[in-house]
DNA sequence: TTGAAAGCGCTAACAC
DNA sequence: GTGTTAGCGCTTTCAA
């Protein structure tokens, strides 16, 4: 075991002065070319790393992002998060940062948990998750003038992004979804989602009412609104099947709502329609293992590569040092990525 | 925002010196009563926190507990993992520690960064999980006697066990499931899972045909060992199903095993067996969004309780100070719990 | 380009 | 029961 390798140890090793050693680890370029070598070689030779506690007293700064895991909820859309999580994970350490995990139960109690960190921890920065209308936590860090970089867009803010974020684009995804379904021939095509006033939800009802209109089909009555759930979406896809409305496809803004009009959609006659024996088509959102199991079409999200993309705008952050609390109206960097269809049975 | 209080800061607001604050913190009984409240009031009253940076560098503990994060290797077994790193992250918490996340592709990369961490973050203990035969890692671990409690027994070790871990009882849980099938009337009931050899695999199959040996049934050419995934288990559930073994319900080793039953059940003719018409009887283990979704019984592992139960003998061990490299042979902590049979429309 | 000195915030000794 | 002293390993002045 390299059991505590100090910078002293190494200088003496090297033949040179504890402070050679710290520069070479931090400003390479000022020292000679030969010495760097003698020193990054009894690196090597005696397995020294450098302390972070150490190393965070002098600089202030720990090498640490913090975000938050959730609970599995739904357990069908959890997923979701978890595999961002591991993108994270895989990312910040490529940029030698390490995440630091909480919970919180909702957004009072997170920061709440900011507080108990900063004071503890310092983490360098935090990656929120799960944006809304409102958010208290974003504008509690960025009152702060800490870093942070969000996984969801500052739904509600007027104007430009007050921080830097990383989304997928909802509204393109459900537009593909629906002239995935138009380019089938349905042209009924309903659309399956929560009350409006959530970001993620309207943005998704958007892109298929546009896409509908564009088509020349207008999209009144077309949708239904309920909380997230394999039963209400039952409850709410039978509204919209049955006699009426008569919708022969459905876009569901997630894979639960989808499992539910899919459950709705078999034991529903759709041979009373226009188009007599024509399966219904669902299609979800997230391509959970779920909607794979089950087969149903469903918009994947580029879950990695929003992660990655979340440490390069942190690390350009952090390297461009902290931003003063009032520094507002200067560019802040967001990234807005599409999601694919994966089509299968189910469409 | 509260920026950097420190002990000084305290003393001067509760008229002591650093030190008292420091014990009221750290050993609160050899301080009087009264000078405790007051250095409690100014703590609360400046939001003061110990600096965990500070603190790690005269005790050399971090208060952090490392863990990795698995890539969604399979999908449906997944989330298991990630439900016990929010159970974990929580438990944690409440010990006061935190967690923080690596990944690693295999057992090798893990120990690279086992040494990365302890060089850089210090963590006071690891919680591993997979533990299989032959586990590089934890050995590791304990020759250098660092703290581990592992999620999984330690699988092919001859005697006691070689540190603290936490498991749950998958032969029970196949067992359980087995009596249930039995009780339901099947008898030839077979079983779906992995090549001998995998700790967890083994540990499933025997509870199976231990079950079906005490009900009188022999076991043999009842059960068939294929890689996990959805495919692999269609495929070996038909062998099972077909003429020469008729199995009438299947006990999987997992619930992407079980989704590839429930699929060749579905697309065998039962009738020819002896129970004509009866429905094929299929469990699962995991307990997934994805059995619940498709409707399969499955065992589910309490496992907010093996996290919270991993932080409890943790603690144990940090409190009891770290152990010496070479002091086997004395009791280590372990705990099985036992999973619960999920009954749902598959049996 | 390299070395010496100071100190980040905390706690373990020891003296008062 | 309380205060003083020292130092954990590192980086940031400043001087050589």
């Amino acid at each position: 075991m390299a059991d505590k390798v100090t910078i002293a140890d190494v200088a003496r090793h090297a033949g040179v002065s504890r402070q050679t050693v710290s520069n070479v680890l931090n400003t390479p370029e000022v020292v000679r070319e030969e010495t760097r070598r003698r020193v990054l070689d009894a690196v090597d030779e005696l397995g020294y790393r450098v302390n972070q506690a150490a190393r965070q007293m002098r600089t202030g700064r720990s090498r640490l992002i913090a975000t938050r895991i959730e609970p599995d909820h739904d357990g069908i859309n959890g997923s979701v998060l978890d595999r961002f999580l591991h993108g994270l994970t895989e990312a910040a350490a490529r940029a030698g940062y390490r995440v630091l995990l909480y919970t919180a139960e909702d957004d009072a109690a997170e920061i709440a948990t900011f507080e108990d960190l900063l004071g503890a921890y310092e983490p360098d920065a935090f990656v929120l998750t799960g944006t809304h209308h409102g958010d208290i936590r974003t504008s509690w860090l960025l009152d702060r003038g800490l870093p942070v970089v969000t996984f969801g867009r500052p739904w509600g803010v007027p104007d430009a992004a007050p921080h830097a974020w990383v989304d997928v684009d909802g509204a393109a995804g459900t537009a593909a979804a629906t002239r995935h379904l138009l380019d089938a021939g349905h042209r009924r095509i309903g659309f399956l989602g929560w009350p409006a006033g959530s970001g993620v939800g309207d943005d998704r009802r958007e892109g298929w009412a546009r896409t509908l209109r564009a088509a020349g089909v207008d999209p009144a009555g077309l949708d239904r609104a309920t909380s997230d759930g394999v039963d209400d979406g039952e409850t709410a896809a039978r509204e919209l099947l049955a006699s009426g409305v008569r919708a022969t496809a459905l876009v569901c803004a997630s894979d639960s709502l989808a499992l539910g009009a899919l459950h709705a959609a078999r034991s529903t006659d759709t041979g009373s329609g226009g188009r007599a024996g024509r399966p219904i088509g669902v299609i979800g959102f997230d391509d959970t293992p779920v909607a794979k199991a089950v087969g149903i079409t469903s918009l994947s999200q580029p879950l990695a590569e929003a992660a990655a993309t979340c440490v390069t705008l942190l690390t350009r952050l952090l390297d461009g040092g902290p931003r003063p609390p009032g520094s507002s109206g200067d560019p802040h960097p967001h990234v807005l990525l599409q999601p694919s269809l994966v089509v299968r049975r189910s469409t």
